[in-house]
DNA sequence: GCGATCAGGT
DNA sequence: CACACCTGATCGC
């Protein structure tokens, strides 16, 4: 639970998710997503007086969670005073005070947090200087260098403190699988169990909070099958969290809640009170999402834990893991680090203690030494981790850090195009050739990473291998670009899409998370993806074995299911999904990567919306799966989605194309097209610029204009 | 009656 | 395990 106060001490005119006491005189408050204990006082009457005889006073938020926030009627009175401001927009704002008319300018630029939906960190400019405030956040390792906004053409901005989400800065939860592997462990039991019958439900026993709908939406894109839950109108202008959830008790999953609901459950019902069908008595597990961690050393990972007859405990964090964190401010490297939050039996200057070594002061006399031979693969001097970087650098701190996957050193992905120099920031012929890569490339790089530098890891050698042959398989790519062609021109459009296309969007988040995600991995902590048919998705918390129902299936199946999962990855690399139709679509979602903004992007025409959308999505720390395009299609030509309705035709089909694409990472199959750190990539999505085209970009450019402004919107492009 | 706080629960 | 949240009791305004 966060216990920042509100203020930075850099600029204490501004309240940051805390609205009580010295914070009722801030001249502007910023909401960083919308969880409790970051709203506290945001409803007092006190702030509610204030804001009724003020003009000035405003609540800064993403556009997710102003639609959220509103949602509620408690909050309604702040409606003319939210400003909402889009993801990687940097955005100049006057602080006035009211009273005195004193005027103090300040830039802040919202970043994705990976948190909740809408949740962002704000990244503040301004004469003291440049200060970062995470809120709570999830980032898989190198997300930070990813976001463009965090650097100064190739170098990371001087960033003289953060506040940081420090809720696991304990090394006991060193490493936390990533949110991919908790996804695909979850949807493999929901699968095992759904598909025994239409009788056989699934109640995910999800707490009042937000973050959870990137597992609601993904279940129900990959099983067709929407997700029952209690209230679903704050999404009522997010169609593509709506699509995939009911308030019809009539499917086979829950995420209805109810004050009793685990009394409901040992009664065979259903917090919705379902208990049966026609008569037929339902078939229950539950399935707890839950935070799991893992030492240092210690190599299990089941994301599924049995914890009884019919009840699991699966992982799912909403905060980054302790080597996750290390790897984020470590990469920030500020002169101060301030922590929002104390680990259980921590103390700030414990934490503080963990945390200053990663900061500047420290690492002044420790700075790697730079060595001229890595030029072409090194963006950031400043962003030295061990693995790859070893044999570019020397550095003392290596040993102190978790490993980083190579390739997020290389994934800055801003230049992934010959035009590349439309990139604003970096524009460097060396940066330039740095980021020829994607950012999932550090997938490939990573189980490289790990088989090489250290000693246990074989599996995972084949994966890059598997990921380049496969991303240059065309055959596959037109395959299933057909299938999720059609898929594309069916479903999504529906009248609220169309209706709200200015309107907060999921889109792409998450698929952008789910690369991002796995690329997280350390050396001892093999994805699902890589472990293969080696790692079992299950442990049995009992020590009962797999037995009777899920059990026979699972054991036998979560092998497969594991060696599905690699293959997975593979085949879906084969699966690029392009067709002249979809490109927009399919770049918007590899757009939406965290290797946004790069020139791909600029040559597609992919717009600011579309850039808005993908950093809404990010901010949402959500995400959708390339499934989700074809159950789409099915279930709207299913319509009226009778959830009664035999699925085993959805099922099949969906079969056919999991097997075609089964992870879901268009990205990653766009990443995998670039396959080295030195050529320039050919994306197949990618068409030349006319030269008209170019030209205009270029004027664009030259008048210092954005050129992301062009509009196609996101809705146009799934159609 | 309302909000803030705490304890206790999921 | 923690998290985010809810409920209920108590206190003060």
């Amino acid at each position: 639970m966060s216990r920042f106060g509100g203020r930075l001490r850099e600029y204490p005119w501004v309240s940051i998710d805390r609205f009580d006491r010295h914070n009722l005189r801030a001249r502007a408050y910023f909401l960083s997503h919308c969880h409790k204990d970051h709203m506290k006082g945001l409803r007092a009457p006190a702030l509610k007086r204030r804001l009724e005889c003020s003009l000035k006073v405003n609540l800064y938020c993403s556009p997710v969670t102003k639609e959220l926030l509103l949602t509620s009627s408690k909050y309604k009175f702040w409606e003319n005073h939210i400003v909402t401001l889009e993801v990687e927009t940097p955005t100049q704002i006057s602080l006035v005070d009211e009273t005195s008319g004193e005027k103090e300018d300040i830039e802040v630029t919202l970043l994705p947090a990976g948190h909740c939906p809408g949740s962002v960190m704000f990244l503040f400019q301004g004469e003291n200087g440049t200060v970062l405030y995470t809120g709570d956040f999830r980032l898989a390792k190198g997300e930070a260098a990813r976001m463009e906004l965090l650097h100064s053409g190739t170098r990371v901005k001087d960033i003289q403190s953060v506040y940081l989400d420090t809720t696991f800065c304990d090394p006991k939860f060193y490493h936390i699988p990533s949110r991919e592997e908790c996804l695909n462990g979850i949807l493999e039991l929901v699968r095992n169990w759904t598909t025994l019958s239409r009788y056989h439900v699934v109640w995910l026993n999800c707490k009042a909070a937000y973050g959870y709908e990137y597992l609601f939406t993904n279940l129900s894109e990959e099983l067709g099958i929407k997700v029952h839950v209690n209230k679903l109108d704050m999404f009522k202008n997010m169609p593509e969290i709506l699509y995939h959830i009911t308030t019809d008790q009539n499917t086979q999953i829950h995420a209805c809640r109810h004050p009793r609901d685990d009394d409901y459950f040992r009664g065979n019902r259903l917090p919705c009170g379902m208990t049966s069908q026609n008569g037929t008595p339902l078939h229950i597990i539950t399935i707890k999402p839950s935070t799991m961690w893992f030492g240092e050393r210690n190599k299990k990972t089941n994301v599924i834990v049995r914890t009884g007859e019919s009840s699991y405990r699966a992982c799912f964090s909403f905060h980054s893991s302790y080597s996750e964190i290390k790897d984020f401010l470590s990469y920030i490297c500020p002169v101060n680090v301030y922590p929002n939050v104390l680990p259980l039996g921590l103390t700030e200057d414990k934490v503080v203690e963990i945390l200053k070594p990663l900061c500047r002061s420290y690492r002044r006399n420790t700075e790697p030494k730079y060595k001229p031979l890595g030029t072409l693969k090194r963006v950031h001097k400043t962003h030295f981790s061990d693995t790859d970087e070893d044999d570019l650098f020397d550095t003392e701190l290596t040993s102190v850090r978790p490993k980083i996957p190579k390739q997020q050193t290389k994934s800055r992905p801003f230049k992934t195009l010959p035009c590349g120099n439309a990139e604003r920031t970096n524009e460097n012929t060396e940066s330039y050739k740095v980021t020829t890569t994607y950012t999932s490339h550090k997938i490939d790089f990573m189980d490289c990473e790990e088989s090489n530098d250290d000693d246990d890891e074989e599996e995972e050698e084949s994966e890059q291998n598997t990921v380049e042959v496969l991303s240059h398989d065309p055959d596959a790519t037109s395959n299933s670009s057909g299938k999720k062609h059609s898929v594309l021109s069916s479903g999504v459009a529906s009248d609220q899409e169309e209706s709200n296309a200015h309107l907060p969007r999921w889109d792409a988040f998450f698929k952008c998370n789910r690369i991002d995600e796995s690329s997280e991995n350390e050396d001892n902590f093999p994805s699902s993806a890589e472990a293969g048919g080696s790692q079992s998705l299950f442990s049995d918390s009992d020590g009962v074995s797999d037995s009777t129902h899920i059990s026979s299936q699972n054991s036998s199946q979560s092998t497969h299911i594991s060696e599905q999962g690699s293959q997975g990855w593979d085949s879906q690399m084969d699966t690029v999904l392009i067709t002249s139709q979809e490109r927009n679509a399919f770049e918007f979602s590899c757009f939406n990567k965290g290797g946004s903004r790069t020139g791909v992007s600029i040559l597609h025409e992919t717009t600011k919306d579309n850039q808005a959308e993908n950093s809404r999505w990010k901010a949402m720390g959500q995400n959708q799966s390339y499934a989700y395009d074809a159950v789409h299609d099915l279930k709207s030509k299913d319509t009226e989605e009778d959830t009664e309705t035999d699925n085993t035709q959805i099922q099949d089909v969906l079969l056919e194309v999991n097997d075609n694409s089964r992870t879901p990472d268009l990205e990653l199959k766009k990443d995998s097209q670039s396959s080295s750190d030195f050529e320039i990539p050919l994306t197949p999505d990618a068409e030349l610029p006319q030269p008209d085209k170019l030209h205009f970009l270029y004027k664009k450019l030259a008048a210092g204009e954005n050129i992301l402004n062009e509009k196609i919107s996101p809705e146009n492009s799934f159609k």
